[in-house]
RNA sequence: CGGGGUGUGGCUCAGCCUGGUUAGAGCGUCACGUUCGGGACGUGAAAGUCGGAGGUUCGAAUCCUCUCACCCCGACCA
């Protein structure tokens, strides 16, 4: 390709929009373009780094039995009534109409799809295990659009199924395409990913893992243990807390005015946070209370809370619900209460601390040394779990070792679905008895164009981005400095042919720019490996030579045999990256 | 959906508070000349419904009302 005519303008500052460094850059570089929030036009640049991305892809989903098809963009209603989802999905699904007034919609993710395909082919336990996968468009209306290209409302996704006779087989499947996973992301260039356990839903109870490329900007928070044997997702993430036991004090009832959260009731007493009990108040899907307790240091985990108490849709109770058994908002407690007729859970950070400050349930009122075991009546109406909020440096519980907050984006996710569309959507298979039995199922999700951003994110220097050999929209950049002069202009022709004759893609700035704009835009488009031709290096029957993460250094090489050296380079570049 | 912010040539912004000739600058683009190894310089040129609608006023980019779009924080994210 010449630069002269490629489209894809390269802007010397980033718009205002531009808040993370891969959007910067993607935007600056010509990569991408804006066309309302959270959609973008891909530009040559950008969309020939996608589309090395989908074939790493493709390469090795085929390599592990995958038969790649193509699914509808446009989907009707009637799928997604049969799963459910046309009901349970809310404003992320984006409906219309067509002509004939029939229900539509753009398919987000493509499970219903993908069950309707393969109920339509599959009848015969002999006919699986099977995956089949797809690379397509897909569109959620998603709230709030941010960070350039790693959360977009269409994007581009390879989202595959497999369909197994028992959960023991989608489980050793399972395993392999997560090491699949593994290699893709190794392939593209990641330095930095992780796979870690996931929440995966309040009916899930199915395993679930996300792999994540470490980021600071990444949306999802990570728990990471130094030694490597711990990670996960903050939403389900738990610490191995230790615990000091205490001789029980008796309970002394203290007046506390206007100390009514947890800061003041400790300022007030002169203790410090671990030593109270924070009660939290919610509101389950039928409107009936859920009271929770959790040490006051520590902060409720909504997700787990709602695994815990299988309701999705919690929402903070209002005052005249918490009063309504007899608890006071700011100085509540389980103690004396009669909680027959509600749902209680206890985090074991509550269970296990002794003497601790809890409300008295009675106005400007709190209790001294609360402690669970002796002060709560009703045990066995108690849920106690776990609920908490994983913080930085709590203790992992594998090994105790302090774990670390990190950010991640997450780049992919595996899930096992088990019976969840299988059986609303009656995809049978005849078994061996001759009896029909619902599909076990897997799925399998990786997003093409954040994996770009995320790449940038970890790949870049202050100049703009580094691409990965595997991954960049050209091998070589060569710039010709003072186009004008017929040698050079020769040379790089010259040089250009030979190397795509040779089948190396290859970049040629014939633009005629001055050094600095020239190398300026090349850093932009960081394509990894650089030659420099001008009447200086030829003057010598040579090139100034660098990869792009050389920063300012360089090699001068003779023209003579450089093609070679250049593929030599590249295949270099490759194998290291497939290693 | 709550909170905050911003809309002025392709990009970054000034002007608005305190209304007043043909709305400015830098970058980019085009032409010519001098330059030429890390974003050169000169001269000239093209390019703007000042996000949109309504209002106040002799007069609105500027003041008022409504509205749309975009960004950030939060909620949500199967």
């Amino acid at each position: 390709m010449r630069l002269s005519q490629m489209i894809g303008q390269r802007l010397r500052e980033a718009p205002r929009d531009a808040q993370t460094i891969s959007h910067k850059f993607l935007a600056r570089g010509g990569y991408c373009l804006p066309v309302s929030a959270g959609i973008f036009t891909l530009l040559p640049l950008g969309y020939r780094i996608t589309q090395k991305i989908e074939q790493i892809i493709r390469e090795e989903m085929d390599a592990i039995g995958g038969q790649e098809l193509l699914m509808p963009v446009a989907l009707t209603a009637e799928l997604w009534q049969q799963s459910g989802r046309w009901e349970s999905v809310g404003a992320e699904l984006l409906r219309f109409k067509d002509r004939n007034g029939k229900d539509m919609m753009l398919g987000m993710t493509h499970e219903e799809a993908c069950v309707h395909a393969v109920r339509a082919n599959v009848s015969s336990y002999k006919q699986l295990p099977l995956m089949v996968y797809q690379i397509q468009t897909k569109y959620r209306d998603e709230a709030r659009p941010r960070a350039g290209l790693i959360r977009t409302r269409e994007f581009t996704m390879k989202d595959a199924y497999s369909f197994h006779t028992t959960q023991e087989d989608l489980e050793r499947y399972y395993v392999i395409c997560h090491q699949a996973y593994t290699r893709i992301f190794k392939r593209i260039g990641f330095k930095n990913f992780i796979s870690i356990q996931a929440d995966s839903g309040i009916f899930g109870g199915n395993r679930s893992d996300e792999f994540m490329a470490i980021a600071d900007c990444g949306e999802d928070t990570l728990f990471v243990s130094p030694n490597g044997n711990y990670q996960a997702n903050r939403e389900v993430a738990c610490a191995n807390l230790t615990y000091t036991p205490e001789e029980p004090a008796p309970i002394e009832k203290v007046a506390t005015p206007h100390a009514k959260t947890i800061a003041e009731v400790a300022e007030f007493l002169g203790v410090d946070a671990a030593h109270t009990c924070k009660a939290v108040f919610y509101k389950d899907s039928q409107g009936k209370l859920v009271f929770v307790n959790i040490r006051g240091d520590l902060e409720v985990n909504e997700t787990k809370l709602a695994k815990v108490v299988k309701d999705s849709n919690l929402a903070f109770a209002d005052d005249e619900l918490i009063r309504s058994v007899g608890a006071v908002p700011g100085f509540a407690s389980l103690y004396g209460l009669d909680f027959s007729q509600i749902r209680v859970v206890v985090d074991p950070s509550v269970v296990h601390s002794n003497n601790l400050v809890a409300g008295a349930n009675e106005e400007q009122f709190h209790l001294k040394n609360f402690n669970y075991d002796r002060d709560v009546a009703d045990k066995e109406r108690v849920i106690v779990a776990d609920i908490a909020c994983v913080r930085d440096g709590d203790p992992s519980p594998v090994d105790g070792a302090p774990l670390k907050l990190l950010h991640g984006i997450e780049i992919g996710n595996i899930f096992q679905l088990g019976t969840k569309y299988s059986k609303p959507m009656e995809c049978n298979y005849l078994d061996m008895d001759g009896k029909a039995k619902p599909m076990i199922m897997g799925c399998y999700g990786i997003g093409v164009g954040r994996s770009v951003a995320a790449i940038v994110e970890q790949c870049h220097d202050d100049y703009g981005p580094i691409w990965p050999m595997s991954i960049a929209p050209y091998q070589v950049h060569i710039i010709g400095l003072k186009y004008s002069e017929e040698a050079v202009k020769n040379a790089c022709e010259t040089l250009y042919a030979d190397l795509r004759k040779a089948g190396v893609e290859v970049l040629l700035d014939d633009r005629g720019e001055k050094a600095g704009s020239a190398f300026a835009d090349a850093d932009l488009m960081g394509i990894p490996l650089r030659v420099v031709i001008s009447p200086k290096t030829l003057a010598t029957g040579e090139v100034e030579f660098k990869h792009r993460d050389w920063g300012k250094n360089s090699q001068m090489l003779p023209l003579q045999g450089l093609v070679e050296k250049l593929q030599e380079e590249i295949r270099q570049a490759l194998a290291e990256l497939n290693a």
